[in-house]
DNA sequence: GAATGAAACATGTATATACATGCCATGTCA
DNA sequence: TGACATGGCATGTATATACATGTTTCATTC
């Protein structure tokens, strides 16, 4: 009875196992305090370095604490936040298959505006920026609007891309060594000129996706306002590393 | 010359860091094949069961790929997606601090409803389905309008629930022992009936939160429509896990 | 030429051992 | 009583070794 599955998986895995039962049982409450690996070995009967794998692990997916010198703890619950994935919209379309087609058009571009969203982003310092206005389609109808503010200065031949022939969020991702992104996902009625650039009703909804990234010094802000007219949406399935009991 | 940094960083960081290193600096490209273990252990000098475990943690970390019997690859770039956390609004009013004050009312409840929503839901058969309607406050004025549809057949006590006065996802959360989650975020233009409970002009935008859980069987599905008038949004910072060369 | 089998090679797991590092309680000495 | 040293115990890392498992290649055999 060596308190382990008999599974065909291996060892780490039912010893990881072992303790997540233990721990959705309520058998080792939140913070308490776990065996110490040499108990573990003992009362499982397995080596005291795939008892540290099973516990390392579960340390790096957030189920346990550890403190040198002290023990291993049972994690407070996955904080209040979830994971999701926010799915490039552009991709989205062009892996939907054969009978529908992407494209875009470029509206405008300007290397030296200086309107007060520009100020408000924090690019006061860092002119010029490149400012571009781009409308996504499918099927001859508009979809997407993108709005980019880029510092030239930090991304490499920015200003010799086609870039409309490419997603931005993809360009800038493999072009810039990112350290920091930060997202913002709200909701806003249609103005005038999206309404028109989107062949939509002033004041319906659109889905904005703000998404903001440094190296140090701010690389790019892009907005893509979306129309949702139920056709699309962003979001996606995630799985719990962890499988319950 | 180890080709290893002489920091005090332990050794398997080390040799992760040099993997990363060649990545980035495009040594190694995209599918590109890695030495294999041994080759590393040679060339590294360190002892494979040290090679091992860096490769394995960039493998899970999404960097690599590796299959048995044929070697390890640079995987392709972090797929089309991108990792937010979505916050939980009421925690976020929580711990806005003294002023603020969170609420929450309870609408109307009904223990076996069959509108179409719900068959649209797949609990067409798991019934009874409880049905609750929620609005939740902060400062005398409404935030955020929840619609819970709940299986009270899977979550304990859950009729017995005073919920109107904890998070939904949260007691869900620490409730039930989640398989799987699924998240659509979308924006529609408020209907009659929303706008009223969330004092909004009708056909302003709301962002919808979608969030439906299972455990094999469907647990539940909760809306939350948040009026975002610019004064709520949802996202954070996303922090890379690999430091860019 | 096609099927079979074996060797070579890759990653995957499990163990024993050793030492490093950090925390804490205990005891000793001033 | 306070400061300090020490030993015990916890986790953290590194290594050598062994075997398991999956894939490819190549030679043998029919």
């Amino acid at each position: 009875m060596s308190a382990l599955s008999d599974s065909a998986s291996p060892l780490y895995e039912k010893v990881k196992d072992f303790v997540l039962a233990n721990i959705g049982s309520g058998k080792w409450a939140q913070n308490a305090r776990l065996p110490s690996e040499n108990d573990l070995v003992n009362s499982l009967g397995v080596s005291r370095m795939t008892v540290h794998r099973a516990l390392r692990e579960l340390t790096s997916e957030g189920h346990l604490r550890r403190v040198q010198g002290v023990g291993t703890f049972v994690a407070p619950p996955k904080a209040q936040s979830t994971l999701i994935e926010v799915s490039n919209i552009i991709n989205e379309i062009r892996d939907r298959g054969g009978k529908h087609r992407a494209g875009v058009i470029l509206l405008e571009r300007v290397e030296h505006p200086a309107p007060a969203i520009v100020r408000a982003f924090e690019f006061d310092r860092v002119k010029p920026v490149d400012h571009s206005l781009v409308v996504h389609f499918e099927n001859d109808s508009p979809v997407q609007l993108e709005e980019r503010y880029v510092n030239p200065a930090l991304v490499p031949h920015y200003l010799d891309q086609d870039f409309t022939s490419i997603a931005t969020l993809e360009y800038l991702q493999r072009c810039t060594p990112l350290t920091e992104v930060e997202h913002l996902i709200s909701a806003v009625p249609a103005g005038a000129e999206q309404a028109r650039l989107l062949h939509m009703p002033e004041r319906d909804s659109c889905l904005v996706l703000h998404r903001k990234t440094w190296t140090g010094a701010t690389v790019a802000t892009v907005n893509t306002f979306t129309h949702v007219g139920s056709r699309y949406s962003l979001g996606s399935r995630y799985r719990p590393t962890h499988k319950p009991a």
